[in-house]
DNA sequence: AATGAGTACAACCGCAAACAT
DNA sequence: AATGTTTGCGGTTGTACTCAT
């Protein structure tokens, strides 16, 4: 039998959260720390919300340090970039943007990046129909930006048995590197052929992104330039050994 | 001024991994 | 080892707001 949802909990409250409510959560966070979401109700008298609906809150907008407001062209340029090397692994982007948060990312790229990127692919490849200026040609171009999206990382994210990467040893980054396992997985269904998007000046993300990385333009945002090629060796050597591991898996059957 | 479409973003949901018992 | 619970994630929805007609 499936666990009941948040919102059906007898006696708690849903929809937006209130000054009060905000109040009461981050005062239990201070007493109790981060955590423990699902003893929030019972432990913050008059905060009637499900740990789940408490957990969101706090990570998304009331934790310290978290940063409102337009994203600098440094921030979208690494967003494109990390989305390129790890999809939609939201909370791992979000782990290299200081002070942003992965629902906050999600929204953003959702809202004006994919849509960026796609549309400057869809004016590259439609030269077929002069613009009418309707309403229904901007409909339609929203419905295939919809659907573009949707080809451009089309598997379902799942979670692997994390390992130590050869070569790692237990340090900070050792998260990093076990959270980027399941990568390998992923990519390989998707084709180059369907993965292909088109930046700026009509040139494929790829070597758009290539071309970022090296052009004097960039040299000023070494930070975030570091981050990407971090996270592409990571990459690389994830995917060697999620496959090699992949590999053992489909003989094991034979072999035993 | 009314209204419908589009946009932004907070919040919710379902699922699966991680953890506890 | 099996089972139940909690946590974290990504996808989706709801709604307030803006803008064009």
């Amino acid at each position: 039998m499936g666990k009941a949802p948040c919102s059906s909990m007898a006696g708690l409250e849903r929809g937006p959260w209130t000054a009060e409510e905000d109040a009461l959560l981050i005062n239990y966070v201070q007493q109790h720390g981060e955590g423990n979401w699902s003893k929030v109700s019972k432990k913050a008298a008059g905060l009637l919300r499900c740990g789940k609906s408490c957990r969101l809150r706090w990570v998304n907008y009331l934790r310290p340090g978290i940063k409102r407001g337009n994203f600098s062209p440094e921030e979208d340029d690494l967003i494109i970039r990390l989305h390129k090397l790890l999809g939609n692994r939201w909370s791992l982007i979000a782990k290299r943007l200081q002070g942003r948060t992965d629902n906050e990312i999600k929204n953003y790229w959702n809202a004006h990046l994919g849509k960026r990127l796609l549309q400057l692919k869809t004016s590259k490849t439609d030269h077929s129909k002069p613009s009418t200026g309707s309403k229904n040609k901007e409909k339609q171009q929203h419905t295939d930006t919809k659907q573009d999206n949707a080809n451009t990382f089309l598997q379902k994210p799942t979670r692997v048995f994390p390992f130590l990467l050869p070569g790692s040893s237990a340090n900070d980054d050792t998260e990093t590197l076990n959270s980027l396992t399941p990568l390998w997985s992923d990519h390989a269904v998707a084709s180059d052929e369907e993965q292909i998007l088109l930046y700026e000046n009509g040139s494929d993300i790829y070597t758009c992104l290539d071309d970022l990385l090296f052009t004097e333009e960039y040299h000023h945002s070494i930070m975030f330039d570091k981050v990407y090629m971090e996270y592409q060796e990571l990459l690389m050597s994830s995917e060697n050994h999620v496959r090699t591991q992949a590999d053992y898996s489909s003989f094991k059957p034979f072999l035993t």
